[in-house]
DNA sequence: CTGACTGCAAAGAGTTTGCAACCTA
DNA sequence: TAGGTTGCAAACTCTTTGCAGTCAG
């Protein structure tokens, strides 16, 4: 993966530096998370202190560019990144949870349909979509949690 | 429509003040827009002086609060509102056009299917849900625009 | 060596908030 | 009159940018 990286790096003049080493490890080993420039800021300090916030952001966006992350907005104003892993490209959704935060991965092809439908209707070309569903997750519906704060 | 904000605004103990009129009378004579604070802003400046932009934020989080408007992120960061009209309230989607900008509205039941499955696969509780398709609209694929420019 | 990359701090954009004056009921 | 509401400006959060020093290739 590391040399995945030099490789597409280089292809496009780019460098391979140290910084872009450990986001990419951090976002790697997180697997599905959904982290916020900060959460990934706050996650690298703690294995080294040679990385700005300025940098992550410019990093991040970078690898979305590369297309080897994917920007994500959660609906609460902060952006997220989670990792581009191919297989689930286009039947990915989100369920976020109004009690507790949590984001959970949805996979569903039912989406095809309505987008055929779309293009016939409307004669609208889509490129992407977001899908993300609000509610209540499994543990804070046993805690009793309302799950409808905010 | 005035008489029924007096009502509800009066039921929680808070008052009609022409600032409150306006920004809803904007919003209602321009159906089913999606604008920003600012544009809202703007629009409501043609009209009076005496208004300013917090109160417009507070106006139109007063009116998300009360079910007269809903949010709506469109993905560029910025807060979009439109009315909240209960017809189309859960079945009710929006494509957003990469090259012109433009937002148009698709409505279709095609997620109950989905939300049910996510229910019992996932034992989550859905209260809401947000589905955005990005791509280009019938205009620009006439002029012949490429419908990805960020 | 060269120019891509970084950290820093400052600038931006959008949104929220504290406060004194104001106005609805 | 009381306290909800407003305008103003300052504060805040997230993100971007300019710049001089640094480092990968």
């Amino acid at each position: 993966m590391e040399e995945k990286l030099k490789t597409a790096l280089h292809e496009k003049g780019l460098r391979l530096t140290p910084q872009r080493q450990i986001v990419l490890e951090a976002m790697l080993n997180l697997g599905e998370s959904h982290l916020t420039a900060d959460q990934v800021y706050s996650l690298v300090k703690t294995q080294t202190n040679d990385i700005s916030l300025a940098t992550i952001y410019r990093t991040l966006e970078l690898f979305v560019e590369m297309n080897l992350l994917r920007r994500f907005d959660s609906g609460d104003g902060v952006a997220r990144y989670e990792i581009d892993s191919q297989k689930s490209e286009h039947y990915h959704h989100h369920l976020i949870c109004l009690s507790c935060g949590s984001i959970i991965e949805f996979n569903d092809d039912l989406l095809d349909e309505l987008e055929t439908k779309i293009s016939k209707k409307a004669g609208f070309k889509i490129a992407d979509h977001c899908l993300r569903f609000f509610g209540c997750c499994k543990e804070c519906q046993k805690k009793g949690k309302p799950g409808s704060s905010q």
